[in-house]
DNA sequence: CAAGGTAAAACGAACGGTCGTTCTTGACAA
DNA sequence: TTGTCAAGAACGACCGTTCGTTTTACCTTG
């Protein structure tokens, strides 16, 4: 039997599935038809289904790559012990973002555009919304973790609740997200210079840097 | 020449409408059937397609629908001369995102839902792109009129830009409407007050009210 | 080493179903 | 009668998926 090496075969999953998110990101995931991802792919339409059992897979194993993706890129920002302000925290978010989510270097397919078509997907796919969700939980978490910490610092009052600090830092990336896809020359830096503005109207260097990995 | 016609034949057409919104806003715009949307509208494939001459018409009349109740929705913010803040704006706006966008009192239907899908169609369908543009562009000129006026109170700095920070206002509202669809337990309250921690985090009271109409 | 067996992997034509759309037909108002 | 419009069966195209066949590469055997 052709006793092709786990890598080969982990290889060809790989391409089937980038083939699939960059139909998906261009077209979203039902005006993308199989016949197409088939014909990105390389290979044939039973080769495919054996990879992936149906469709829905398809799409499931996207989400879960915008997922993952989205944990790698924002994971990093509190790795160590650091207290950055929520003006940086989102400023290093949306340079993350543009960096190395636009185009994600792995695949080359802008991530951006997949996630909101998941966001879209997950309004009538119950398993896309809790996986969605799941991932958006997590950033909120993230944020709200920053939120934290500046409020122990002294920053915050007492009575704010984290949480709630961190769905509105949230808003700001996911919105950066959409207006940059709708609304041509929406870069940025441009945008991070409004937030800051909005965060820190009185003192404008609220931010200090974000620590990446150690 | 038509006997009944004019304001019946425009009822006929909303019918139609109100149909195909409420099974876009349940399924997005490929994963619902014309068939579905003939089912719905009560009437027959024939007349349906005597009032719209294709889906993708269908799907662009939808798209005015929401942009149109998103002007209705935003459009009063600023009526008079009043200069609020950004916080009490952005709250002002999440507080008729509530309660007018996402049931349309019109027909009932969840505005918030069609806008993400909207968001999605728009990466892909250029007529809905320009159409969602115009919005977004129009949405984020008003929160940059609030800008302006609080720069021009002296609560801005001059070199700031006032649409780099309605940007970051209007995606305060996005991110509510997304995550208020994609997390169970944001409601607005809960929203808010994070949002106003993080715009005014020394002084808790930035906010005054905002005028509706006069 | 060479040849043949074997089973996984890949192929691609074909399938039933559903899609968006059209068009003939009938009913009704003028 | 005649003009208008709705009804819904019918249509070709394309959908996601299946499955019988062919190819491939490793293993066994002489």
């Amino acid at each position: 039997m052709p006793r092709v090496t786990d890598s080969h075969r982990a290889g060809r999953r790989a391409e089937i599935l980038t083939a699939a998110a960059r139909l998906f990101a261009d077209n979203g995931f039902h005006a993308t038809s199989m016949a197409g991802i088939i014909a990105g792919s390389g290979l044939s339409a039973g080769a495919v289904y054996s990879y992936f059992r149906s469709k829905e897979e398809l799409i499931g194993a996207v989400t879960d790559l915008v997922s993952t993706t989205a944990d790698e890129v924002f994971g990093e920002l509190l790795a160590d012990g650091a207290t950055p302000s929520p003006a940086a925290v989102v400023t290093a978010m949306v340079e993350e973002v543009t960096e190395r989510f636009i185009t994600d270097s792995v695949i080359g397919v802008d991530m951006s555009r997949l996630a909101v078509q998941v966001w879209a997907e997950a309004l009538r796919n119950p398993e896309v919304l809790a996986r969605a969700g799941r991932v958006v939980t997590g950033l909120r978490g993230h944020c709200a973790e920053v939120a934290r910490r500046w409020q122990a610092a002294g920053n915050l009052p007492a009575a704010v609740v984290p949480d709630q600090v961190g769905a509105a830092m949230l808003s700001l990336v996911q919105g950066y997200i959409l207006q940059r896809l709708l609304l041509p020359g929406t870069d940025g830096a441009y945008y991070v210079a409004g937030m800051q503005a909005l965060l820190a109207p009185s003192s404008m260097l609220a931010a200090s840097s974000v620590s990446g990995e150690t």
